[in-house]
RNA sequence: GCGCUUAUAGCUCAGCUGGACAGAGCAUCUCCCUCCUAAGGAGAGGGUCGGACGUUCGAAUCGUCUUAAGCGCGCCA
């Protein structure tokens, strides 16, 4: 168990004596920012100095009186009512022990038999994926690899919008680009696509079917069809560059396939009302300001009704819950699905849609937002070419989803202390170097001989660790771990500045310390893989 | 006009759901390699937490008002 959890513990039962019943998670425990003040913390005294009719100093000192001390080496009242802990060095460095035995596993939650199905990307196939999807894309993934090591039983799904006007538009370009590529007279339509890449596209198709393609009876069709093809792979190659494998693919038209629509149209009949020939679904019934078209007075669908289809869909396949990575221009879109969602009888927190704020790309302190190369917007590909793909995903997740990005290209690519990416990973490597250099000496797994500050404050900072991806699950909260990643590559620099860990004249702290580096070794790289980022063993 | 989001050091951002002097990283300045990776460490300066009022023993955090910025408010997707 976690020594804060211990702590918790502990004050709840001393409570229980004095005749106060308190929730674990009422109770608050901190690890001490200021080393002065113990290493652990709570605020209990304080919270309840109110039910006590006593001042918080005084509530304090009953609790400390009846508390159980173990593992703990001194007590002390601080300030308005804090009660400091200051453990005993061995319930700190036990950790190193577990994390040893843990390994990759360390961190990892139980099986919670909950089924969750992360949406993210989903991007049209009509073009290259472009900085705005490959920050969903990092959050997407990071989310799901946070919650899948959270115990959440995890599906990660790209859902192709292939039946909408953009795939038509796509078809209708590629029909001009290959007669361009024929030679023959051409003319883009005004809302096609535009870019370098569908002329690609229409060449490669051209290459592959051959030159009388035009004669075919439904030419439109049949290119919106190799089109889209093409172009889903292009995609699905950039996103495995970027180290990111969806479990699967939706498809619009299969979804709608079978009158799937039509079917749902008629559940959600008592909800609906006519308004000029038009199916408006009476959303304002739940949590929209406003109701919502669903079918056209000329009787298309909307965007919003297939939508709905395919969020029930994937209700009915035994999710749990739903989770949709969307940029935030689609605010206004979560009361809408939701309220849909309501309709069939669910919890409006079976969805939860993260949305993810734009992103600027910056080169020597300026934005840019074309590719050189295309004329076309910057695309994921070229960023994982300029930066790599390690400081990519890094510089995505670092910063909370909500708030918009300035991605520095410059820092990004700099292989130096000021890039946050090479700061951890260069932690990572450091401890493995240490580790094959004194591959020959045992590694005391107990921490028992750990008693230096730095030897502490690490100690500490890996035990936080199960703690973080809590967090991090709960909030769907990336950053949460890189900002843990750089606090746990301080320690690690710290306690390798202060502490020389191989002496050869002195085995015994030798092998403790070795046992420090390895256990930090092992949290280190589980924290980067959390949020999809290699742990090189040499830099 | 209504709604959502954001506002913290010169810059980019944290702040553990109300606590002890507001923290990092860049940038600026000073020190530290006879020794496991100096891609590192130690230290200094820098802030009326956009503003005002309120709740509280206690507010960057909660509430109201206000200012500024971004986004959304289609029978678009």
């Amino acid at each position: 168990m976690e020594i804060r959890d211990l702590l918790k513990q502990n004050i709840q039962l001393a409570l229980k004596e004095l005749g106060v019943d308190l929730d674990l998670n009422e109770i608050v425990v901190e690890n001490s920012k200021d080393p002065t003040h113990g290493d652990y913390a709570t605020n209990v005294a304080m919270k309840l100095a109110r039910v006590f009719g006593k001042s918080p100093r005084d509530v304090a000192g009953l609790i400390v009186d009846k508390i159980s001390k173990d593992q703990i080496d001194h007590i002390e009242i601080a300030g308005p009512g804090f009660i400091n802990f200051y453990m005993k060095n061995d319930s700190i460095t036990g950790i190193v022990q577990r994390i040893i035995k843990e390994n990759d596993n360390f961190g990892r939650s139980a099986k919670k038999n909950e089924k969750v199905n992360v949406e993210f990307v989903s991007a049209n196939p009509t073009g290259d994926l472009h900085v705005g999807h490959a920050r969903g894309a990092a959050i997407g993934d990071a989310i799901s690899r946070i919650l899948d090591f959270d115990g959440y039983d995890v599906t990660r799904e790209y859902y192709i919008n292939d039946a909408g006007n953009q795939i038509d538009h796509l078809g209708e370009s590629l029909i001009e680009r290959y007669k361009e590529d024929l030679g023959l007279p051409f003319n883009l339509p005004e809302d096609g696509y535009h870019g370098e890449d569908v002329k690609i596209i229409a060449k490669k198709i051209r290459e592959k079917y051959g030159d009388k393609l035009l004669e075919k009876d439904n030419p439109l069709e049949f290119f919106k069809l190799v089109g889209q093809e093409l172009e889903l792979e292009k995609i699905r190659e950039d996103l495995k560059t970027f180290n990111i494998v969806f479990d699967v693919f939706s498809s619009e038209k299969a979804i709608r396939a079978n009158g799937a629509v039509e079917k749902e149209i008629e559940y959600l009949k008592d909800h609906i009302y006519l308004d000029g020939g038009a199916k408006v679904l009476r959303t304002t019934d739940f949590l929209d300001d406003k109701d919502r078209v669903i079918v056209k007075s000329n009787g298309e669908y909307t965007y919003f009704m297939p939508d709905i289809v395919y969020h029930v869909n994937k209700l009915s396949r035994g999710f749990d819950k739903l989770i949709d990575v969307l940029g935030a221009d689609h605010h206004g879109y979560i009361n809408r699905m939701k309220s849909a969602l309501m309709m069939h009888g669910y919890s409006q927190d079976v969805l939860d849609i993260e949305l993810i704020q734009m992103v600027r790309m910056m080169k020597d302190g300026k934005e840019f937002k074309l590719s050189k190369r295309t004329g076309n917007g910057y695309t994921l590909r070229e960023l994982c070419e300029d930066a790599g793909v390690d400081a990519a995903r890094y510089f995505f997740v670092m910063r909370a989803a909500s708030g918009h990005l300035d991605f520095d290209l410059d820092l990004a690519v700099k292989q130096s202390s000021d890039n946050p990416v090479y700061y951890a990973q260069y932690a990572h490597a450091r401890l493995s170097s240490v580790l094959n250099s004194a591959s020959d000496i045992k590694i005391d797994e107990t921490g028992s001989l750990l008693k230096e500050f730095s030897e502490l404050e690490l100690a500490k900072k890996l035990a936080s660790f199960e703690d973080v991806v809590k967090i991090a699950s709960k909030e769907k909260a990336p950053y949460k771990i890189t900002n843990y990643i750089h606090e746990l590559a301080e320690k690690v620099h710290a306690f390798y500045t202060e502490c020389r860990v191989i002496d050869r004249d002195n085995i015994e702290v030798t092998s403790a310390r070795l046992g420090l580096c390895l256990a930090s070794k092992i949290v280190l790289k589980n924290a980067l893989y959390l949020v999809g980022v290699s742990a090189p063993e040499k830099m």
